[in-house]
DNA sequence: CGGGCTCGGGTTAGCCCGAGCCCGGTGCGCTAAT
């Protein structure tokens, strides 16, 4: 019927609306799959218009937007973007914590009545059940779930509500569903599909890849080394930019350091109070801030196009939060660095922040209270005498391997056929050692990349399973000419066909480059292959799907 | 997993080394005391 008017009505809504005078192919075909009820997984760097994806739709659909975001901070700063534009169609209210209950009504009676068209949530807010209800009377026509690797990143363990947005939407009445994220490898995008139970999503991945952006990486024997590395930089460099540093203690004690240097710096990390917090955060946006020492608490959802450079003196614990952290550089289309100075122990916290075993009794007696009928988090906490924390661990656990399940009101509970509490924590256990072994896997690739002699655009784009013809051009080893030029990138397996190992399992084929190829496993993560010995040996078999 | 601290033993000058210990990221929402 109306069907090919979407892309003039997108078009349209958007010049007229938002002042946006062109959409991109991505932009528009994901939009497209919205207006036709149909779910969108959208992968595009910060300030390319990943927010227009689901804005634009939402201003020609019938009911309200619920937008699922992380941090109350950047639900603020969404929120007064709509709103400063003065169009009652595109006003944005938000319910969390931060606002009385009074204030909450108000909000949800303005998106009933129509004077607000987009809510703003986190995930914890949904999984109250009375709150979900509410949401749910509002009759949302669009789900758009923000900074979605979240849910990879933060579900399994740290915020675990984020694990359950999947039941939570279809608790809503299972709107149309847009997940928009600035980085995810293909584990990670695997991850968001299966836990927001998104159908056959149109998914849109562009521009990972960012020339501007000048790649280099320097190994540090000594703590003295990477100090006068880092000078280096800084007395080459303009202003502002951003140091990631691994722990809390040690960017105050940058900070100092650099400031006593000669190079006023601030720290920032999540022990800070919030006023000073935010504060820091204000200075650094309106270039108060020359130079920002932080833990990756710093910059989710930061859109600032004059960042300069970001060092790193630390390893980061992957390849995805190291596209994340660097592509906050340069967003202006200039000249930016991104400088990862690393040791060989930096490893050791990265390992530790990956986390031990869960223990198989705290499994197996949780296992059994689940058969006690259905229970809430603070229930199952109170009578296992759990943490918050383990509690939300270990349920996620049972849940993943059968053995718990998430019903009406967020209860959990054992599912009819699931397999007694001994098996099941046996069954947890090994899932949690593999998950384990993945992220150690992770850490294994960016301690690669860092190693690596060859194009590091490549590489790291091999890592999020795409494809570049060419070397980069905007790297050290490009620049050193150890890059070799390999256009090839091909070999025995079609990039992204499955092929099975004999003691790995089953795995995705990454890509190639030189001589070896990367390959991700579903049980023990990334490998990197010699493909003479892959092909003499017959490592690898072809697998059908 | 590894850095950094203290402390004790082995020594016999003020010093080295190993053992044992603690510490380490990301945020929501709620409660209690002020």
């Amino acid at each position: 019927m109306k069907l090919p008017l979407h892309s003039t009505r997108l078009r349209r809504v958007a010049r007229q609306h938002f002042g946006w005078r062109s959409l991109r192919p991505g932009q528009l075909s994901a939009m497209r799959a919205l207006m036709k009820r149909r779910d969108a997984l959208v992968v595009l760097p910060t300030g390319a218009g990943k927010s227009a994806v689901y804005q634009v739709p939402a201003t020609l659909m019938a009911g309200p937007t619920v937008v699922v975001s992380p941090l109350l901070a950047l639900q603020q700063d969404q929120i007064i973007a709509l709103n400063e534009r003065g169009d009652p169609r595109l006003r944005a209210v938000r319910v969390s914590s931060a606002e009385t209950s009074g204030q909450q009504a108000a909000a949800l009676e303005d998106l009933r009545a129509g004077r607000a068209r987009f809510l703003f949530i986190t995930p914890e807010q949904l999984s109250q059940p009375d709150r979900l209800a509410q949401v749910k009377a509002l009759r949302p026509a669009l789900v758009a779930v923000d900074e979605a690797h979240c849910i990879s990143a933060w579900g399994h363990d740290f915020r675990p509500d984020y694990l359950a947005l999947g039941h939570l939407i279809r608790g809503l009445g299972r709107p149309p569903v847009v997940a928009l994220t600035a980085t995810a490898s293909p584990p990670v995008r695997d991850d968001i599909v299966d836990r927001l139970g998104l159908s056959d999503p149109r998914t849109v991945v562009s521009g990972l890849d960012r020339p501007n952006l000048f790649l280099e990486v320097g190994h540090c024997p000594t703590e003295d080394y990477r100090w006068r590395r880092l000078l280096a930089l800084l007395d080459a460099e303009e202003r502002p930019g951003v140091v990631y540093i691994a722990t809390r203690r040690a960017a105050e004690e940058l900070a100092a350091r650099l400031t006593s240097a000669g190079h006023p710096a601030e720290h920032y990390h999540g022990g800070m109070a919030a006023g000073p917090r935010e504060r820091l955060h204000e200075d650094f946006l309106a270039d108060r801030v020359p130079i920002m020492v932080a833990t990756s608490a710093f910059g989710m959802g930061i859109d600032k196009p004059n960042i300069r450079w970001v060092a790193h003196v630390a390893l980061p614990d992957s390849p995805d939060s190291y596209l994340q952290e660097i592509g906050r550089a340069g967003r202006d289309g200039r000249p930016a660095r991104a400088l990862l100075l690393w040791r060989a122990e930096d490893v050791g916290i990265q390992r530790y922040f990956t986390g031990g075993s869960p223990d198989e009794g705290d499994l197996r007696d949780l296992a059994a209270l689940l058969r006690d009928g259905p229970a809430t988090r603070a229930e199952l906490r109170e009578r296992s005498g759990l943490s918050a924390r383990k509690l939300g661990q270990l349920l996620a656990l049972l849940e993943q391997v059968g053995a718990a399940e998430n019903r009406a009101g967020n209860r959990f509970a054992r599912p009819r056929y699931a397999a007694e509490p001994a098996r099941a924590a046996r069954a947890a256990l090994a899932e949690a050692e593999r998950q384990q072994t993945v992220q150690r896997s992770r850490t294994d690739m960016m301690r690669a990349f860092a190693e690596h002699r060859g194009c590091r655009g490549q590489t790291l784009l091999v890592y999020f399973g795409e494809h570049m013809k060419k070397v980069c051009g905007h790297c050290d080893n490009c620049h050193a000419g150890t890059s070799t030029a390999d256009d090839g990138a091909s070999g025995p397996f079609p990039v992204h066909s499955t092929v099975r190992h004999a003691e790995w399992g089953s795995g995705m084929v990454l890509g190639y480059e030189d001589d070896r190829m990367t390959v991700l496993f579903d049980d023990v993560g990334y490998k990197t292959l010699s493909v003479p010995v892959v092909s003499e040996q017959g490592l690898l078999a072809r697998e059908a799907g």
